[in-house]
DNA sequence: AGAAGAACTTGACTTCGGTCAAATATCGAA
DNA sequence: TTCGATATTTGACCGAAGTCAAGTTCTTCT
């Protein structure tokens, strides 16, 4: 697909003679697993629109341990953060499976603002994330590792009986806000009471087990993927 | 002071024009301690400027226990999330002292964002709560009871030797992350250990303790590739 | 003032989930 | 295929902070 077409569909709303004002200043990158988009704390000068893969948004805790804010699925754009007020990365983002991205530089951007549609649509995104935030405040703080791991997977994937997972279960684990060992236990614990079943990638669960995570709405599922 | 005097305030880049614009539509109003404002899933058509007083932003969990987001001091907006994208409020909004609030309705304010300068200022706003909201995250995930105690003091009050805390312990608590057993345990440790006094409401700190909590956040950020 | 009810404290007890350490298992590059 | 690096599992242990329950202050309202 054209990066025009890409830009277009990442930003329904904005007019043509806007669309192709940037195009001509954004590019395509493609990221491999594990490799850094930005650290907390970097001076950007840019930001994201995940197209394909997944990638990994966390801050870093004075001890190093890594809290993930969100998994980002594509059709989201990232690190906006840095267009006004602050130019730094609050967070840092880094790629879980090889991932293409647009980067999309901040100079000008600002100006689109002017666009009514766009703007709002903008802002909506701003706002939606801001509900994201809180919602995962309330999953970190309020749900025990199983909740959460069921809770991930419905947020994820959908409420299915079988999955298929792209990332591994370390990674897995920060998601859910837990280390290895605690998920391989809760895995373990689960396959026994024959709730789950694992092999390789694939998961099954039983579909009324996990329909009791499925009624309030887990964190991020609002249509639109915040970030 | 005039309630235009005080959106002038709220909103410094506003054009007279604008400001006069919704100077009409707005009103003052005032809450008692422990009134609500709104509550998480109401429906709303305003959202509001703190002038005086202190209002509680939480989140309700399914068990009922309340997780503080953020305690709010006078000189900000909030519950601006209804203007685009969903007028339900994710969050509840309560006055922990008495406050004094203008009511500023969703009707027409959009329009202001056509104001570039407002507008601007407007989004970086809302960025700043992006990043307050991950460094929340980041405070309830990986700082233990202590170490939140502290830095919810200096952050509220300020890096100070004595305090005059104007709320109860129940809600210190409950801002903290935490429950006012947990509290009270710790408050007795710290004074046998003679890190702090506390009768009334005057709390007095050694000072060097306090001090490595002030350190801003210096994530241990070594250049690696997080895996 | 006195009573009802908050707010706060204290004690005994529990538990989830983390740490540390030591196997296995698995995967990717040469 | 083999080697080394990751990822995953398992066991033993621990500890911060929560629950439950029973006092003990404070407040506030009549």
């Amino acid at each position: 697909m054209e990066l025009t077409d890409i830009l277009k569909n990442a930003f329904p709303s904005l007019s043509e003679r806007s669309l192709s004002l940037i195009a001509g200043r954004c590019s395509l990158a493609e990221y491999p697993r594990n490799e850094v988009l930005f650290l907390e704390g970097d001076k950007g000068s840019a930001f994201f629109f995940l197209i394909e893969g997944a990638i990994k948004i966390f801050k870093t805790s004075p001890t190093g341990q890594e809290i993930v804010l969100k998994l980002l699925e594509p059709g989201t754009f990232f690190g906006e953060v840095i267009l006004l007020e602050k130019n730094e990365y609050p967070v840092s983002a880094v790629a879980l499976t090889s991932s293409r991205v647009v980067r999309i530089p901040s100079d000008r951007f600002i100006e689109l603002l002017d666009e009514r549609f766009f703007r709002n649509d903008f802002i909506a995104v701003l706002m939606a994330k801001q509900r994201y935030l809180t919602e995962r405040i309330l999953y970190l703080t309020s749900y025990d590792v199983e909740e959460r791991f069921f809770r991930f997977l419905i947020d994820r994937y959908g409420l299915r009986t079988s999955y298929v997972l792209d990332i591994s279960k370390k990674d897995i684990a920060s998601a859910i806000g837990t280390i290895p060992e605690t998920l391989s236990r809760l895995i373990d614990r689960l396959k026994r009471r024959e709730v789950i079943s694992w092999s390789g990638n694939s998961l099954t669960v039983q579909a009324d087990y996990l329909e009791q995570f499925s009624l309030e709405d887990a964190p991020g599922h609002t249509g639109r993927t915040p970030s």
